[in-house]
DNA sequence: AGGCCCCTGAGGGATATTCCTGATTGAATG
DNA sequence: CATTCAATCAGGAATATCCCTCAGGGGCCT
């Protein structure tokens, strides 16, 4: 019995450069296929797959979070595929229980070690993401997230205050401290320099 | 004699799925790949192909400025391809000399659908970037987007005026205007809403 | 000639942010 | 037990930004 894959992209093309890598041997085989975090959700139960690749940038959800959902309904291995990794993206994978981090700009090769391992029941982590993870470690403390969601929100120091309950001069506090991290000179900068590194999206 | 294809993308995954796409036929084949701006540049010449597929966002280039310049080395039907479409890129690729432009969630059909009216002479802009530039037509005067830019990169009204010789004041009347057209109710909003439209990278 | 838009600039008061500095608590770590 | 660090809060003065309005000059098109 081939291990059942599920693929989760939204871009047809990579859906199909998958499937095709897969035709020269019979260990793996594609059951299924969706484009979205909702046919997602509604087919993985009936397929029960072994392996679900998700795509980080869905139309509608991050695949980070869509992997704790699915897991939820059903354990699998679940791997996390994106051409553009994040080390806050694969912080909320790995916790959703991802086992392995891929880049898309991997080649056919790498993508069989990746799934060699995987179904060893190890971990697999694509020299893109570990790269990230080293630059990139979780510098911010979770109320420092949080302060700064608000700033790129467009909140002010009084509003954001409210929502955290803690004073403006708390958040001001954060956002010192984010900025000093990030070597930002203006608010403006720092949220820019956190889309960059995936901390929020644009 | 098919068509030559070449393929420039650093996503190893999706010129797998565009190869395994034309298995199929013969009318088109693929020549080669490059995963780089200069990979591309490098073997083009020698390639020769009719039609070049280029990603938008490359490890060492802009995709859209890229075809610009090997459009001088090699005339050929140079296609856009992204996963996330914007006006600004497009506009600059249009300009390039680019003849299709395609989102990768689009299915195998409308990829040779765009193929035929490619080598019939015609364009082809795909369903995704034709709702981008509805949207988000050249709305920002050049003055605008210098004054965004300056407090994308964090500088203040005093030194953006400095920067682009004029007053303060004439900094924040363009910075109205702009938040007026955006409808954003802060300058981290605007910012962050050029980022996703493509006006300036993260 | 009239209209439209871009670029330019401003007054003035209200509000927000910045930049120094300083501090206490509690939890975790060695 | 000492240290480190996240999280909390503040005074006070200097700047910056916001929000309302207003307005002239120049280019372009009809």
């Amino acid at each position: 019995m081939p291990y059942k894959l599920f693929l989760i992209d939204d871009h047809k093309i990579v859906c199909d450069g998958i499937k095709a890598m897969l035709l020269a041997q019979t260990e793996f085989q594609v059951v299924g296929e969706a484009a979205s975090a909702e046919e997602a959700t509604k087919y993985i139960t009936k397929l029960n797959p072994d392996i679900v690749f998700v795509d980080l940038k869905l139309p509608d959800a991050n695949g980070a979070l869509l992997i704790k959902e699915l897991n939820e309904l059903v354990p699998a291995s679940y791997i996390l595929l994106t051409s553009d990794p994040n080390s806050v993206d694969m912080e909320r994978a790995k916790s959703s229980g991802a086992v392995a981090f891929l880049t898309k700009d991997m080649d056919t090769q790498e993508y069989f070690k990746a799934l060699d391992e995987v179904v060893s029941g190890r971990q697999y982590i694509s020299s893109a993401f570990s790269n990230v993870m080293l630059n990139d470690v979780l510098k911010y403390t979770p109320r420092e997230i949080e302060v700064l969601r608000g700033f790129a929100d467009g909140f002010t120091y009084k509003e954001i205050g409210a929502q955290l309950d803690m004073s403006p001069r708390t958040v001001e506090t954060h956002k010192n401290n984010l900025m000093k991290k990030m070597e930002a000179k203006s608010i403006v900068e720092m949220v820019r320099i956190a889309i960059k590194q995936g901390l929020i999206t644009a």
